[in-house]
DNA sequence: TAACTTACCGAAAACGTTTTCGTGTTGAAA
DNA sequence: TTTCAACACGAAAACGTTTTCGGTAAGTTA
């Protein structure tokens, strides 16, 4: 059970200085060969690393990027972490990943741990509960601090910042053409609650496809489901009462109830139904039968945010007290309509 | 852009030495009342939190977990990391994840790049080409460098250190059990190349149950699935050709393809063929019939495993020096069948 | 008054690096 | 012989903490 080793070991057991063996292994000129070679014969054998810990506290830099989620057993975050690592690690850096599980307080919690020099900057995807409270002063905090911060997907406009997002409106604009393109009349629209913010962006697209056709706008046709828990019921009213052609579903999860919940009331998907989810995840290739998607490419999406991170984070390197016009981009990924048997 | 504030700036601004103020935040009794107070009050107005890396350093343990695993958009991954998280967090650990992608070298660099003082305990499972190619010498590695390490689900034999696994003999057998005292006689098995170790255990439980039943062993019964891309000829030529009565698959991915082929052949789950799948994952909960599953409960494996670790760790730092026997632990989480609709 | 305790605070080491600067030795040029 | 450059190396500072040890002043006891 030996130790890593150590500069100063390795100064100790040759009898040079620290200083020398750190030159040495970094083939500075200022070493003869031979004790150059020497060191790293000796460090080799002993398999020395430098210590990470050590060196960003004197580099004032860590390599390392923070990432809050609102949760990771969930396929789209987890395709999002996946773009990030993958970025990251190109660039030598490596992840280091807290679950805010929705709450408010664990986000602020995990912000502040990690603020305290554990990380080089963050990447970020809003709780539930914080896009709900409205409340962002621990995201200004440590922007304040000069760490830079990505928010992608769950984002606010109250924060001036680099952020990655899908043209949600749009998305479901495209998806609600599509249908009504199919000749579709009646369409609804199940979504979570207003206060998050892709699922107002995504009703508001909703909204505007049918204004912009002519179509009836009718409140009743616009479900919210709180927890998937349940959410069946109302499911299964809204196919039972309304005459309905086609339904756009937020997530994957709502779609499938609503298809399982269709197959129940004796409608057939997509005959009589059509239905189109956002979030392109396992469920949607898998389920019978296969449903139509917005693609929201998660991986992508966390490339670019990872990308931007990592951009200003070694910009930062150069204009340390340059107190210059900082210009935040809002990169918008584009999301693509994977035709499925969901519709027809 | 005001960077994070130390211990020495307060000090100059006080005009006191850096080790009144930090006895004097850590509410040292040698301090008077009047200087502590002026202190406390001064480091909160600006908001001073001690710098992380500089207590690693210190301290010599970094309170970070590091995670390596290959895939993570995988539930059964996804929902072991949220449950390594939960116990970290708790215990005021942090969490850093990479990913090898099934790559050997990936999982090398990876656990190197760890090494190097970044983290104080690892928890793995291992690459699929890791354990096709037999090569642990990472691990042993960093296990002789005194850094504890705990390996989940994908573990080998070779390596002697703390693990959490399920009995994947057993819950095989159990499976078949079931099926087999519901009157199914003709059992195929869908699952992976050998070198996977779960792969192996759960077809040893299957042929196991088929034995000690006094049924037939049929090596045409079982096939082998290298990616799941092109699976379907060969789960379609096994339901065609066989007539079979049941299927235990290793994972929801293959049973869920194994009832749509079924489905296409004209063949009713469950009635005329009934579906068990490892892993319990969204997919089996929202397919169409439900799909009953070995459930692995991954929170529960995350959960023990951090445990295990920060145990490990944590008690490491009492007896630094005495070379006391290790007892290495192998903890197994107990599965559960969940019935669901396609078995009767 | 002398000796001693107590209260309060600062200097310095330590963790493991990198890097700047200084210094001693050698050889060659003057 | 003197002067100077080149070479090879070490000392020390710095990153931000915590903690041990030592020291000074005041107050207390003999």
């Amino acid at each position: 059970m030996k130790r890593k080793v150590t500069l100063k070991q390795i100064a100790k057991e040759l009898d040079v200085s620290i200083s020398t063996v750190s030159k040495s292994l970094r083939d500075s000129s200022e070493i003869s060969e031979d004790t150059r070679l020497k060191v790293q014969a000796f460090a080799k054998l002993y398999n020395y690393k430098p210590n990470n810990i050590a060196l960003s506290l004197k580099n004032q830099r860590t390599k390392t990027i923070g990432i809050i989620i609102p949760e990771i057993v969930h396929h789209f975050f987890a395709t999002v972490i996946s773009g990030i690592e993958q970025i990251a690690n190109e660039n030598g850096y490596t992840v280091i990943v807290c679950l805010s599980n929705e709450s408010f307080t664990k986000e602020v919690i995990n912000m502040e741990m990690l603020a305290n020099g554990s990380i080089d900057g963050f990447i970020i995807s809003l709780s539930k509960e914080t896009q709900f409270k409205g409340d962002f002063h621990h995201i200004t905090e440590v922007m304040n601090q000069g760490m830079p911060v990505v928010m992608f997907d769950r984002i606010t406009n109250e924060i001036y910042c680099d952020k990655v997002i899908i043209d949600d409106k749009h998305a479901a604009y495209d998806a609600m053409q599509m249908l009504i393109d199919k000749g579709k009349k009646k369409i609804a629209l199940v979504t979570t609650e207003d206060y998050v913010s892709v699922g107002k962006l995504r009703t508001d697209g909703y909204t505007k496809a049918l204004l912009d056709n002519d179509l009836v706008f009718d409140n009743k046709l616009i479900i919210k489901i709180e927890d998937i828990e349940n959410c069946e019921v109302k499911i299964g009213k809204l196919i039972e009462d309304r005459a309905i052609d086609a339904i756009l579903a937020v997530n994957e999860l709502f779609a499938v109830t609503i298809i399982k919940m269709a197959s129940k009331k004796g409608l057939k998907v997509p005959e009589d139904l059509s239905v189109i989810a956002f979030t392109d995840g396992i469920i949607s290739q898998y389920s019978t039968p296969t449903i139509t998607t917005v693609s929201q490419n998660g991986i992508k999406m966390g490339q670019k945010a990872a990308k931007m991170l990592i951009e200003r984070i070694e910009l930062e390197d150069y204009d340390d007290d340059e107190e210059h016009v900082q210009h935040y981009k809002t990169e918008i990924i584009e999301t693509q309509l994977i035709l499925r048997e969901s519709t027809n």
